[in-house]
DNA sequence: CTGAAAGCGCTTACAG
DNA sequence: CTGAAAGCGCTTACAG
């Protein structure tokens, strides 16, 4: 392979000037910059990654944990990491994707052997074993995703919250007073995935406070049981005249179920669901829609990230936990109750 | 940090008796042994990835060239980049994920930088600018998908040809004269995605052996359009009793056109598709299909490419290209014709 | 404005 | 069975 020796032979200078001709960090004559960038053109040197890592201590890399479960719908992962990904990438640095079952493990493997600058983790749950090891990384970490823990890191997440309230809120002034929510399976739930609860615990309490009932139930991930228990749903609460979802995989089953039943929305059931544009566009979903933002999510995080591995400064700055306010994306799906 | 040099410190030998002890290259006394491997433990020693890199030229980490593209299917893509993932990790490595719109520029910079010990390009055109560059690469090559010109390089794909095939004899043999086949979009044959056309080009010779009416069309890979295409196509060739999907959003799309035009599978039309398992899972598609195993050939070519990596025999082997079978897997779908 | 040298943390011939 | 030393390809104080 063609190295900086190489390079500085070529240019007739030493290796050290070649790589502060390339670097950029002191001044170097103009005619002796001239001949390295035509030594380093003629030769087609790149720097070596392993080398430069180890003089400087950084890589260039960014961790990226992810995890497939088989509970959680996985088209909807792939949008977090192009965020990452795309964005990772307009800053200077690559991917190391990592789905290892053994998160915890995978992450003390990068961490230690010094793979990465920085690690964004995905799927976080309320009590996620990767948390104390990230703490106690050299690295920086971002989450997406709200643990019950957020210290030392920063953290990114949908407001699951306000999206429940804003659900509950926007039937309530169309006047519906009876509403089914359907969230996800209580897999989830159990393995901490705390924005199940957040976003039905308040659904639950603005029903409350608005005197309307709500039906909440956990659903299945996966078809056709999914469309078993909407239809099941359908047929114990007759009276309900809206139907929320978090939970795609129901999103996904409800046209079908629908149309299998003779209704439309918004005449005969009004709904919203809670996923991403891009998802809807996919699956031609026709309902209303919390926009759960997943690419702006993943972009959030590595700027973060990255901003806290480049400066020190930033290094130390207290550590954030921001929400993205929901959005509610009109797509006609709800109207006054039938 | 802690390295090599503290363990050995720690266990009170050389640098180098703590290196061979770790690696096992060559005979140590299991006294020291011990020694080292509790001083590791005890220090929480992990060896530094990029020291070992520019030591043994050998990153452990393997490339993966995914892109997204508009007009292409992006959850197929994901079951890919899991076969992929999941055999890299069993086999020791990591993998640098790099989704760049530029894939030859990225290429170039994964590989010049020594960054990765070999490649995995997935979405491989006919006519790939990415295949020159990874020719000359000193590392080694898989892709999954069939280039025009395989040379230098391990390729695994479905056997397409045999899937067109397939299809349209499985229809011939229930009774079946006149039939449908949605392809993908033509924007993919534009890019070269021989797939397609290999598939189609099948699928119609077989016809004609067959005297079969074969009416092959492309289609968007978005709904609703494809929604829509779904619908005229039904229109236009009342007669056909068959319909053959080489199109993923195709397939999501037809149980919904299905129903409102009130028609069962396979008692008024029969359907073929071709997709994966996991995919006729998470959309609960209850056609009959070729299976697209496309975790199976992730696997392959990663099997293949660490092969070569890792043995100077396999290195300089001629090179495969290697078809999966596609297999029929029966969901009732099909029948004599109405 | 430029060069010689040290050092990053490993591995592996070379010597004993 | 073990150690001292060289070298992988960079970057960056230290000197001039």
């Amino acid at each position: 392979m063609v190295t900086i020796g190489d390079v500085a032979r070529a240019a007739g200078v030493s290796r050290s000037t070649a790589s502060y001709a390339l670097s950029g960090k002191r001044t170097i004559s103009p005619e002796v910059r001239q001949r390295v960038n035509d030594a380093v053109r003629q030769l087609g040197y790149t720097p070596n990654a392993g080398a430069r890592a180890l003089a400087t201590s950084q890589t260039m890399v960014i961790g990226l944990l992810a995890q497939f479960l088989e509970d959680e719908f996985a088209p909807a992962m792939l949008q977090y990491m192009q965020g990452v990904s795309d964005t990772a990438r307009e800053l200077g640095y690559d991917i190391l994707l990592v789905t290892e079952a053994d998160g915890a493990r995978a992450l003390r493997r990068i961490s230690d052997s010094r793979m990465v600058d920085g690690v964004v983790l995905l799927n976080v749950a309320q009590d996620d074993v990767r948390l104390p090891i990230l703490r106690a990384a050299p690295q920086p970490g971002a989450l997406v995703g709200l643990p019950g823990d957020c210290s030392g890191l920063d953290v990114f997440d949908l407001d699951f919250e306000e999206a429940g309230r804003m659900m509950v809120e926007h039937m309530y002034r169309l006047g519906h007073r009876e509403l089914i929510l359907v969230s996800q399976p209580e897999h989830v739930v159990e393995r901490g995935g705390a924005y199940v609860w957040r976003l039905q615990d308040a659904a639950l309490e603005q029903a409350r406070l608005r005197g309307i009932r709500l039906h909440a139930v956990f659903g299945e991930s996966r078809q056709p049981a999914i469309g078993q228990t909407l239809h099941n749903l359908l047929d114990t609460h007759p009276s309900a005249t809206g139907l929320l979802l978090n939970n795609e995989a129901a999103a996904a089953a409800l046209p079908t179920v629908m149309h299998a039943r003779g209704l439309a929305a918004p005449a005969d059931l009004s709904v919203i669901g809670r996923y991403s544009d891009e998802f809807a566009r996919i699956f031609s979903l026709p309902f209303s829609s919390i926009e759960s933002a997943p690419d702006r999510l993943g972009r959030m995080a590595v700027r973060q990230l990255v901003r806290r591995i480049e400066s020190p400064e930033h290094r130390t700055e207290p550590h954030v936990v921001r929400y993205v306010s929901p959005e509610l994306i009109d797509r006609g799906s709800t109207g006054e109750p039938r």
